[in-house]
RNA sequence: GGCUCCAUGGUCAAGCGGUUAAGACAUCGCCCUUUCACGGCGGUAACACGGGUUCAAAUCCCGUUGGAGUCACCA
């Protein structure tokens, strides 16, 4: 067997789908796995639907996530050009439909929008939805009515002729023969009224001169893969090895859609993933090592991946298992790339002249997405209101009154001391804590809540304080006392 | 509705005729700790149902039920 070629086929309209990305992911990974070749190609073939901006989408996710293409529209293989709008400028999707309307594999069909519309009103299904099959209608018609027609101009389009019975098997890496009927198998467009080819068309032609030995897509094409095969028989090509993937579903085990607010890998990067998590949880998304184990770099799923191990069945896309597999990439961050990141989200939230990068630390092992962050630290800009009922904490023993004698005995001390260092405070902190022979939480819930505000907050009493600073921190100390006396 | 596919805990999933039916997320409890988190330990929780085949079925076959996908001059 030759050398493996995969390929990446999207279609610039918009966001990058996570199921188009676990597309691009495995072909990506086949390709690499046996030192292939993976191939990125641009199917422009929909005028209407097409958005430029996508194909700075296309091509900033792809090099963000590292599935770096071999050959592509930027990248010449030889097998160019690898943009379908300028394959079709040498005229040849519309010479390969020709080659089959001679062998009688396909046919002109002049049938107006009216007449097709009408077609699929009259066969509508219980609860109302139309089913549309054409008719075979202008396969009645003569060589001669054929041409006349389009020598007078009239619009046309190429549609694939199926056999009326018998059967289609087509074979799948994953879900193994698939036959259909073939009176099932619709007439489908190959070359549109504008000229293009269909998707399903381009598609064919194009794997095909292109050398693509396996195909992976979703299994929402399963259904229009007997045409596929069907084709290829009627050019007289080699099959190539089809792929499968299970549907990615939302949680109610839909196929995952724009509303689910995580169908994009541009939604879930502004969420605050990693483009690494990304990567590796979609990886894990209907297919699985034979290790146990969940982590892995793009690199080390080069290695591994096997495609073999798809499974069937559709997966839901868990957005609380993705948030916790991206707090592990954030854990295992060096603090550089984490700087980087975090920062932003940082600054967003403490406007005062704080040290970031220590809250930076503190806040790393404490979020799942970078968006957590802002929560977390929102009291180191402005003291919050709070109740001083958050002084009463049962495990610590504390209670507002013993909570405010603490904190009346810590000020005078806190204010002669100089060195505030965390260790500078702690040694202060544990000198008080032994004389009074009290237990730390006495102590320190009642300075951590003083100081921050907060029931909850990233790093203790000590952290806190040296990142306030003398006197900020003795300010919300002045302000616990008097809340405390107040009450 | 036709066609096709799928079916192990709430979720991702191991498993390919003989297992005490892994593991992870979530959840619950305990420990650690100045809170939360991190970390450590433990618990709850699954083979959709009914028939076969077999000495033996989560694993093979059939049916039922349930779910999904698809049915364009979109990809």
């Amino acid at each position: 067997m030759g050398k493996i070629r995969t390929r990446f086929a999207p279609s610039p309209t918009g966001k990058m789908h996570v199921g188009n990305l676990r597309t691009a992911l495995y072909e990506y990974l086949i390709a690499k796995h046996d030192n292939g070749t993976f191939v990125l190609r641009i199917e422009d073939t929909d005028q209407e639907r097409f958005v430029p901006e996508a194909l700075d989408i296309i091509y900033n996710t792809m090099k963000l996530t590292g599935l770096n293409h071999d050959e592509g529209p930027d990248k010449d293989g030889g097998y160019g050009p690898y943009v379908q709008s300028e394959r079709m400028k040498s005229g040849m999707y519309l010479e390969h439909a020709k080659e089959l309307v001679e062998k009688g594999e396909a046919y002109y069909c002049f049938c107006t929008k009216e007449r097709l519309e009408n077609l699929r009103a009259s066969s509508t299904t219980g609860d109302g939805k139309e089913i549309a099959k054409y008719d075979k209608h202008c396969l009645g018609l003569s060589k001669e009515e054929a041409e006349a027609n389009l020598k007078a101009g009239v619009p046309y389009v190429i549609r694939q002729n199926n056999p009326e019975s018998g059967t289609t098997t087509f074979h799948d890496a994953i879900y193994g023969d698939i036959t259909v009927e073939n009176e099932e198998l619709d007439d489908m467009v190959l070359i549109k009224a504008d000229g293009y080819p269909t998707y399903n068309f381009a598609n064919v032609v194009d794997d095909h001169l292109m050398g693509i030995t396996h195909v992976v897509r979703g299994n929402e094409y399963l259904s229009s893969a007997p045409k596929y095969n069907r084709l290829y028989e009627a050019f007289g090509w080699e099959v190539p090895e089809y792929v499968h993937c299970p549907i990615i579903t939302d949680e109610n085990h839909k196929k995952l859609a724009k509303r689910s607010g995580h169908a994009s890998v541009e939604d879930l990067l502004e969420q605050g993933f990693l483009p690494e998590t990304i990567v590796n949880f979609v990886a894990l998304l209907g297919w699985s090592p034979s290790e146990d184990r969940e982590i892995y770099s793009l690199k080390e799923l080069e290695e591994v991946f096997d495609y073999r191990h798809i499974s069937k069945s559709p997966a839901v896309f868990d957005i609380t298992k993705a948030k916790w597999m991206n707090g592990e990439y954030i854990k295992a961050m060096d603090m550089e790339s984490f700087l980087e990141y975090a920062l932003p989200v940082i600054r967003e939230a403490v406007t005062k002249d704080y040290d970031l990068e220590k809250i930076a630390e503190l806040v790393k092992t404490r979020i799942e997405v970078f968006p957590d962050i802002k929560e977390k630290i929102d009291f180191f800009d402005e003291l919050p209101e709070y109740d001083i009922a958050m002084y009463t904490h049962k495990k610590m023993k504390t209670n507002s009154e013993n909570s405010l004698e603490v904190l009346k005995e810590m000020l005078p001390l806190l204010e002669a001391q100089e060195d505030y260092s965390i260790a500078g405070i702690e040694a202060l902190c544990k000198e008080y804590i032994a004389k009074k022979e009290l237990k730390n939480g006495r102590v320190l819930w009642p300075l951590r809540t003083a100081v921050s505000g907060k029931q909850m907050t990233p790093g203790g009493a000590y952290e806190i304080m040296e990142i306030l600073g003398k006197e900020e921190s003795l300010a919300r100390i002045r302000k616990g006392i008097e809340l405390l006396e107040n009450a």
